[in-house]
DNA sequence: CAGGTAGTACTACCAAAGTAGTATTTCCGT
DNA sequence: ACGGAAATACTACTTTGGTAGTACTACCTG
């Protein structure tokens, strides 16, 4: 579950937000997104490599396939996320946070929120 | 400067760390870390492969070439991780804070400097 | 000066992602 | 019952990353 595609992150995107979809309703919450449609071929192609990987697995309902992935958002979130923090910030999430402070527009609600979770964290760890 | 591949984040590491390099000094570097010593070769075709897609260029000094990155840290730090922000987190830092506070050991002081951070920015965008 | 060494150029090959066409099957509606 | 629609299976092709061998060249050293 290393490395991940921009589609078969999408894919998976869509199975996390619908659940048991079918190619033809993945198709279409793909095209739902900004990118222009992707043919139904492509996106079974796709879903059938992501099964070989073992990212999904399906189900017959009649003759139809119903697909949903085996990871979750959370493993990939991790994994992903962990990744780009060891590559790229040492692992320090401090040193990420600073970064993206700097480089992006943050809601000042969302620094809110960082606030508070760092309190309760650090409450939970003096614990 | 989308996609990037594994081999192709360590070479613009180094390059980032020590500036010009030659061919054996990338090599020299990379095995420097963890992994397996890849062929002389290997580097020099991956750094070609890179400067034709940009990522880096080279002046020569006699008949050797050095090396130096074309796209900065920065750059491509704020890439990266803003892919992974806007693809797993909605855009949320927090998301994406909280996310890795629960997954990973974060060391203590880290968030004492997270805290720091937030605070400071708490203050600028309020002047 | 000759021969090895160090360098680059070129070629090749594999795997995976992405894209999609064609073939085959099956089901459903009229 | 039949024809078209819908579904999967199979095949194919392109690109890119990763890895490395071979060929050619030039330099330096004894």
């Amino acid at each position: 579950m290393e490395r991940l595609g921009d589609l078969q992150l999408r894919i998976l995107r869509v199975l996390w937000q619908h659940g048991e979809c079918t190619v033809a309703q993945v198709q279409q919450h793909l095209a739902g997104e900004q990118s222009r449609v992707l043919a139904y071929t492509t996106v079974a192609t796709m879903l059938r490599k992501m099964e070989a990987r073992g990212l999904v697995r399906h189900r017959s309902q009649g003759r139809r396939f119903l697909y949903q992935a085996t990871v979750s958002d959370e493993q990939v979130s991790q994994r992903l996320a962990g990744y780009l923090l060891d590559r790229l910030f040492e692992g320090s999430l401090a040193q990420m946070v600073n970064h993206l402070l700097e480089h992006r527009q943050v809601d000042p609600q969302e620094l809110d929120r960082l606030e508070e979770l760092i309190r309760r964290k650090k409450g939970e760890s003096g614990t």
